[in-house]
DNA sequence: CTCTTGATCTTCT
DNA sequence: GAAGATCAAGAGC
């Protein structure tokens, strides 16, 4: 087995209280850790950052009735419907009314594979391990979440996110999919990871 | 490998 | 009416 492939360990159940500062170091921090929805994910290895004062983030318009958890206290998870397909999650950040969050774009599967399997093939017929959570729609469908999940507490079952016990290397490169703020390398992720949405430039 | 298209929810123009 | 923090399938190279 790989290096790369194995399961590492579980540390300590992060807080509410770990989200409350800056988005971009709360990026950073969650690459390695184990997100488990009702006991089912993985490592997380690809996130986003958005806030409120950047165009490409859902907040920058202000409140609407899809993104008001954005606004909420941090701690929190923001679930949105994408191209009105895929349900997408986030981690709420900072401070009750920075409407900052971390968008969780790839997953490294290590928890409940049989699970994810079952709820991925009803989407994709030659499916393997890189397939079920590279990708931020693929990530809400393998873990099962759905607008049922918004607003649930970041520390409370059904959701539970381990601290990283080792630190992986870590990339970072402009955001996927966005037009507006483009430019801003606001993307990082688990260097060279085979569980990516796509590579880093350079990887 | 790249390109195109359909799926169809929320928000904005 | 159009665009968007997307994905999968199919055509073509």
């Amino acid at each position: 087995m790989p290096a790369n492939d194995r399961r590492p360990a579980l540390g300590k159940q992060l807080k509410r209280s770990f989200f409350a500062r800056n988005v971009l170091e709360v990026a950073r921090e969650v690459i390695g850790a184990t997100l488990l929805v009702d006991g089912v994910g993985g490592t997380i290895v690809e996130v986003e950052a958005y806030h409120h004062t950047e165009p490409a983030a859902h907040s920058y318009r202000g409140p609407t009735p899809r993104n008001m958890v954005m606004f909420g206290p941090p701690g929190y998870l923001y679930v949105y419907r994408s191209y009105g397909i895929h349900w997408c999650m986030n981690f709420v950040c900072e401070a009750e009314g920075s409407a900052a969050a971390v968008l969780i774009r790839a997953v490294k599967p290590t928890h409940r594979l049989d699970l994810m399997y079952e709820r991925r093939r009803k989407y994709i017929q030659n499916l393997n391990d890189r397939l079920l959570c590279s990708g931020p729609g693929r990530v809400g469908e393998a873990l099962g979440v759905t607008i049922e999940h918004n607003a649930l507490s970041l520390d409370i079952s059904p959701i539970a996110i381990h601290a990283r016990t080792e630190v992986p290397e870590i990339a970072s490169g402009v955001r996927i999919g966005i037009t507006k703020a483009a430019e801003l390398p606001w993307r990082y992720g688990v260097k060279g990871s085979r569980f990516l949405s796509k590579p880093f430039p350079k990887d």
